[in-house]
DNA sequence: TAAATATGCGCAAACGATTGCGTTTTTGTT
DNA sequence: AACAAAAACGCAATCGTTTGCGCATATTTA
């Protein structure tokens, strides 16, 4: 049960004039004496006066929160992304709303009826591995909310997108990989219907593809992304015998499930096969891993000065789309030479 | 710029009926009947009504949200707890939004007026590091605003808390050290002003009583939280000789930074030193470090509930406080014998 | 000093939904 | 068939702010 709360009016009552000399005195505007707003503002203080956001947003139509979507916020991409965008939005004076869809597309359609009935300013998101194609998402663009995607977008979808340069850091990987000598290079790849995996795979094969290496069957790995799938699936190429001489995989989490199966084996990383993950998460500075940082911060700040244009503009603005470069940071767990 | 929006008045006019009747349609209240309910939901659907939840909400008083301020997110024990709370809250329809203290008293108290003038339902928070004593928290019960306080709770301030049972769980994993041979322990604290550091202490201490051992000068070493401090302060220990044979760290970071110094001085763990830490990160289970398991999801579910005992139920309530039990996690960083 | 222009303030109508109360219609009872 | 009770619906006030407009009062200008 609320306490009773103290309004305009309260105040314009104690004072003897109206509710809309308290609300200029309030809100800053102008047409009032600069000794009435002292006078007013001092008496709101001491009533303990708080404006209620609900009654300013009906009448001024919107709200000063903008919303973000993503998969998880316990990944550390992820929470840098939102600490990029809670900098950002606290620069412009707007709070932030975390959703998590959980790599769900029903919790993420949730999400976003959520944050459109919340009347927020507008909604930065990136997909769920669940999510195939743009349906509710239309519904965010339909009412002109602004609207950005980051990482993980629809590539066929008209809207203002973040993008990180996978392919190309997939590439120089690659490269890397082939120049320390490692000639056999499996590919531990995620969901096709997700625009990053599609665009490490193409990176891949382009980086093998410059050094006139043909993929050969096999050599790609469908949705290997945990832990345990990696392990599972090192564990196989091992007791098949199949040759390799490296693993790239397009997640951190399954090159780690390839390292314990390594290790479990006896196998000597980086001697005898190399390993490479992708994010940068914390863990593989331990596990001296060699991956790829997404510049999260970075990506998320963007993403967030990218909504508030559009927030801050007219609705005909045409859809940007921003590329950041990823950066690859190599350890010890690829370098044969040296 | 946001589109016109279909509101009931809209509908109404379509329907030639008046707001009253499709307000009762649209909000399954009673006094209508079930063929022009049916009818005014057709319509309704078909002229892509979204409520104003603003509207509704000044009107009624309140929201569905609660709030939810964690020190940071990306830590893995928060993170659990935020999805504990989401499950429970989801469970009663209610949205939660997540703000950031970054361990930082000012950000704390900007979250803290953001949700109270966002209206939301009630406020869970785990404090952060640099609030001393409860203040702007007062202006939350001060409003009758419902409110939780989980794991780093000021004790002295009435109101509902969750807590772990850190003193129990320091002791046993203390006595667990002593029981495998290690006869002088030293401990990593935090800082003296957090509830769950001083407990952590007061437990090691306790086990040290128990087993008869008086603690020495030196043996406790305030505020070593993160990696660096950890590294440092156990380089410092080797390089002065300190006599030691195990580490008891009050975080799974500064853990983390004892076991690189000995590594680097290439000083065998468990053998010559035993390591524990406290949260069960993730990377403790890679490093195979013994520690602490703190329950997290079920103590965001423990608190979300209490949370909305307080929302549902009359304002007169009286605290509660619940302590769960964590558990140790022994692995092999601690495990002398055998 | 009179006229012209600014400035400060109040009135009242919004914003979009909910709801108590009164009126009409339907249903049920005898 | 007449009447009572119940159900369905409409009217209008309300939630707390903001804001266009008009009227005083204050300030500037000629």
């Amino acid at each position: 049960m609320m306490v009773k709360k103290v309004t305009i009016k309260d105040i314009a009552r104690e004072l003897g004039t109206t509710t809309s000399t308290v609300s200029r005195a309030i809100s800053n505007s102008d047409g009032i004496s600069e000794k009435k707003r002292k006078q007013v503002l001092a008496k709101a203080r001491a009533m303990g006066y708080e404006p209620n956001l609900f009654a300013r947003q009906l009448r001024q139509g919107g709200s000063r929160t903008i919303g973000l979507i993503v998969p998880r916020i316990n990944r550390v991409f992820f929470s840098n992304v939102i600490h990029g965008v809670e900098i950002i939005a606290r620069e412009k004076g707007y709070s932030v709303i975390i959703c998590q869809s959980h790599e769900n597309k029903v919790r993420e359609d949730e999400n976003i009826k959520t944050l459109i009935s919340n009347h927020v300013a507008g909604i930065l998101m990136s997909v769920s591995m669940e999510s195939e194609k743009a349906d509710t998402h239309l519904e965010i663009q339909k009412r002109n909310i602004p609207f950005v995607m980051f990482d993980r977008v629809f590539e066929k979808l008209d809207a203002n997108k973040v993008l990180n340069d996978n392919f190309h850091a997939a590439r120089q990987l690659t490269e890397h990989l082939i120049e320390q000598g490692y000639g056999r290079i499996v590919h531990f790849a995620g969901p096709e219907n997700i625009n990053i995996y599609r665009e490490r795979l193409r990176g891949f094969l382009a980086g093998l593809e410059k050094h006139g290496i043909n993929p050969e069957k096999g050599q790609i790995l469908g949705n290997v992304l945990t832990k345990e799938k990696g392990l599972e699936e090192t564990n196989r190429l091992i007791e098949t015998s199949y040759p390799f001489d490296a693993i790239f995989a397009a997640s951190d989490y399954s090159a780690l499930g390839a390292l314990l199966s390594l290790k479990e084996h006896r196998i000597d990383v980086p001697g005898m096969v190399g390993v490479a993950g992708f994010a940068n998460e914390p863990f593989t500075e331990l596990l001296e891993l060699t991956t790829v940082d997404q510049q999260s911060t970075e990506m998320g700040k963007t993403a967030a000065r990218l909504l508030f244009e559009g927030i801050e503009s007219m609705p005909d603005k045409t859809n940007k789309e921003i590329v950041i470069k990823p950066e690859l940071i190599i350890r010890n767990s690829t370098l044969k030479t040296g």
